[in-house]
DNA sequence: TCGGGTTGGTTTGGTTTTCCAACTCGATTA
DNA sequence: TAATCGAGTTGGAAAACCAAACCAACCCGA
């Protein structure tokens, strides 16, 4: 039986922000910036291409663009909720590249939670709440 | 004074596993799809640029190619520890796609919690254990 | 009024990746 | 002997990417 390419939710997200720059350019709109000139400075992008991924996650309501001067038009970038919603995508990448691929001049942004500690993110289960350790989850039913 | 752009672990988790197609090969591996046939299939990547993403990721040491026959030879690709330290970014795309991109078809794989619930992730701090809401993290410090 | 500087891009022209179909190669099965 | 299978290669076309230059609209200082 031929069988088929798996359609799934993550290559539905990466088709979303799979591709060059685009999670580098919602980083910094975490990080807090949302004019054009940052974005392109802080992520070192090429400028064609960040403008095509500005446009990319507008179209997809993931950022909106806000005209902040009438005189002469000047715009920001702002993450919308849906866009606020890949915070534990980045937070995920963060630890795994903190952990696996630390460069020589430590982390550049930290992070607290309110409980008063340095945040670390760690993956639990919705359901029960318990921190997640390796070999807790399995796979139920793979489709073809 | 001239900023430069932002080195920081997101970036460099990216240059891993940020180009097309490597995640979809990671999901597969996690998946239990071993043989480079079966990747093939299920991710519908194109051939060439599959054996590339293998042979990177083994160069850095998050898959192994193991020889599980001799004549012919014929090969297996599993997941090293580190590789199988991906988990929580594929988890949480997955969370993400099924939250807000769902298909018309339902998910293709489902999870079970040791707890014996259906696992859906959300992000916990580490050192407090503590499910993470929203607003509960803040940038302490963000390099120039 | 002239020349610079700032912001937020777009254009240009070329380089690199990615894509795809078809092909190979050794071994095996029918 | 032919067909098949696994695991790739190969060659050429398409798409993505990139750096640098350019543009528009305004502001500023001399």
């Amino acid at each position: 039986m031929m069988t088929q390419v798996r359609e799934c939710s993550v290559a539905r997200t990466l088709e979303l922000v799979g591709s060059k720059w685009t999670l580098l350019v919602v980083r910094e709109l975490f990080l807090g910036s949302h004019r054009f000139e940052e974005i392109a400075r802080f992520t070192g992008g090429p400028r064609d291409i960040l403008t095509d991924r500005l446009r990319r996650l507008e179209a997809h309501g993931l950022v909106t663009r806000v005209q902040y001067e009438q005189r002469p038009p000047r715009f920001e970038y702002h993450l919308t909720d849906l866009g606020r919603s890949l915070a534990p995508i980045i937070a995920t990448m963060r630890e795994f590249g903190d952990r696996h691929l630390a460069g020589d001049d430590g982390p550049p942004a930290r992070f607290e939670h309110s409980c008063g500690s340095e945040f670390h993110p760690v993956l639990a289960c919705k359901a029960c709440g318990e921190v997640v350790r390796r070999g807790e989850v399995e796979v139920v039913e793979a489709a073809s």
